[in-house]
DNA sequence: GACACAAACGAACGGTCGTACTATTATCCG
DNA sequence: CGGATAATAGTACGACCGTTCGTTTGTGTC
């Protein structure tokens, strides 16, 4: 956070909560954010961005200040909504598997989300950026971090609860549904394979069928 | 398989065996392949590509007629060495659970070639184009079709030789395999999880306990 | 309603992009 | 070795890139 000293003298960025320039900041987001998944992090320009949204290069561009800034922008806005769309539904489940499977399921579900019409943002960027260093990067490994982390607690607490065994590794379940997720959205977007979705809930099945402990090995299965 | 017979009808050109024209030709694609995997087959510029290579942009355009072309004859040449790299070698394993095993270490591999620094070119091209129609993804779609085609086929011949189960779902296998080798590729490539390769082989290891026969399973486990 | 400042604009900069032409040089076959 | 032809270089083009700067328009507050 040391490059953020010039707020001092300047503001990086203070406006007042409901004004205009925050309003359009927030328009030129969402919009970025969007295309950014359909045509990459590096596709998004800032004329083409302007001319999307009837304004000015220069009028854009004075809300960022630079390029770099307005894809960190982005992308700060997509965990917010990812936070909002998958984290926050799932802490409403009751602890233990079921948690687990609402974290995966909401996923899943905001992959596809129509405000995101080529998914989700940080799988472009990881793939795009994954060579790349830079703030851009960091941010991304960053978010994709606490993500790991958050479906290994959520299986941790499985394992307490006594669903998951009790010498399950949380850190590969974890692992291994980014996998699944990366599988999915593989077989849906290039592949459009239509049975996608049935294939990832498949392998995901067999993921926790694996993890559970013998006394629930059969019990809670809503499944055949 | 059906496509690598397309070998009959030659491209638009067919420069003489071992003239000149063909031997730069190759050393273009060469690099242009190992910089695609690094910075994405949009950020590969003609320019950048030329002057690594010590030669004008013109004198490189001219060998491709299109910036499209030099994209679609780069994957062609991953395509060539991927099959002589992971397919080839496989074939000449035991047919069976080895051969599957075979296929996947190649890839592992592979993907982490000396060759290739950004790693695996149709893992970067399938996220980068899986949005943007056109003769590049058609042909990227195709060869990775026919190699989930090959590893489904693998996993067959493993069912038909008593390895894996008979009522085994192959498709799913495949596409269990994609998955954790894009969750292969995150952690190790963007998350720089040293441990990457250890819950690759952990994921996997698992995906083939889960499909043996149970005569087999307890057999072949992890004594070598 | 005036005034201060935020927000948007328009024009311009130096670069790089892919591609088209023509000219020059190297390669290869008879 | 010489002449046909393939390979490379040179130059130019229009389009767009991110960014800067000075100006104009709009907003919100006393």
């Amino acid at each position: 956070m040391a490059t953020m000293t010039a707020g001092a003298k300047r503001g990086a960025k203070s406006p007042r909560p409901g004004s205009k320039g925050e309003r359009t900041r927030e328009a030129i987001l969402a919009h970025a954010l969007a295309l950014a998944t359909r045509i990459g992090f590096a596709g998004l320009t800032i004329g083409r961005l302007a001319e999307d949204l009837h304004m000015s290069k220069s009028g854009l561009f004075a809300h960022f200040r630079s390029k770099e800034a307005l894809q960190v922008a982005a992308l700060r806005r997509a965990e917010g909504l990812m936070i909002d769309a998958v984290v926050k539904p799932a802490l409403t489940a009751p602890r233990g598997e079921l948690r687990v499977r609402a974290l995966f399921q909401g996923w899943l579900t905001w992959e596809q989300s129509p405000t995101l019409p080529g998914g989700c943002p940080f799988v472009t960027a990881s793939f795009e950026l994954d060579d790349q260093p830079g703030p851009v990067r960091d941010f991304v490994v960053q978010t994709l971090r606490d993500w790991n982390d958050t479906l290994a607690g959520a299986a941790r607490i499985a394992v307490q609860e006594g669903h998951f065994r009790r010498d399950f590794d949380c850190e590969q379940f974890a692992h291994d549904c980014q996998g699944i997720g990366l599988g999915f959205v593989h077989a849906s977007r290039l592949m459009r394979d239509p049975k996608a979705r049935a294939r990832a809930d498949a392998a995901f099945e067999a993921l926790v069928r694996a993890a559970r402990t013998p006394s629930h090995a059969a019990a809670s299965g809503r499944r055949h």
